[in-house]
DNA sequence: TGAAAGTGCTTTGTTTTTCAAAGTTAAGTA
DNA sequence: TACTTAACTTTGAAAAACAAAGCACTTTCA
């Protein structure tokens, strides 16, 4: 039997960079406020997750405007999708042995 | 919109505990050894997982034989079924939104 | 105009977690 | 008696998680 959770990737570990991605997959684009109030975390505490899905560049940053405050938003790159879909899928296969 | 992964429970963050227990969702039980090898994981660090699942309650352990060699093996509680599948649910649910 | 509040960070420092490696105990084997 | 295997525990170091505070900038409100 093949070790099962090989195929997992590390980064997703984390519930916060799960929450993250999976908010990503849905919504085009959310704003660092969004994400922040819905997954309930510090400014901090968020900032270094999306540092660091963005570092393995799975996610993109966009600096803009909402009428004139700034507004911060994040969307998931296409490598973010294949990662974010692979983990899925060994999750999947792990599980599915079930 | 609720927190995606409020329900996540973090004792399951661990790509380690994760494979674990479902590894013994499947066979009703395992060795430490057979899990030490599947999942290729030195002693130690599989000991020290293993133990916060003991420490949840979501394992047990059996002290016994085969033979007449030493083998320690591991089972999946009731408490600890119920965590992991409540654990699948919400992580399901938190992708299902795709 | 000036204080307060919001946005999105970075910095700081503490706590927690993760591991590998080495040591340990107890039993089995050559 | 030495060596091996099983299943740990201990140690120690590195990485990760996190809250809180600070910061730069802007807008809003009294």
């Amino acid at each position: 039997m093949k070790n099962p959770i090989a195929d997992l990737n590390k980064i997703f570990d984390s519930r916060i960079r799960l929450g993250v991605m999976s908010m990503l997959i849905v919504n085009h684009e959310i704003s660092f406020n969004d994400l922040k109030q819905m997954l309930e975390l510090t400014d901090g505490n968020l900032a270094s997750h999306l540092n660091t899905l963005e570092q393995a560049e799975f996610i993109e940053v966009h600096k803009g405007f909402i009428g004139r405050k700034t507004s911060t938003t994040y969307s998931i790159t296409i490598l973010g999708k294949q990662a974010f879909k692979a983990h899925l899928d060994a999750l999947e296969k792990m599980i599915n042995k079930l």
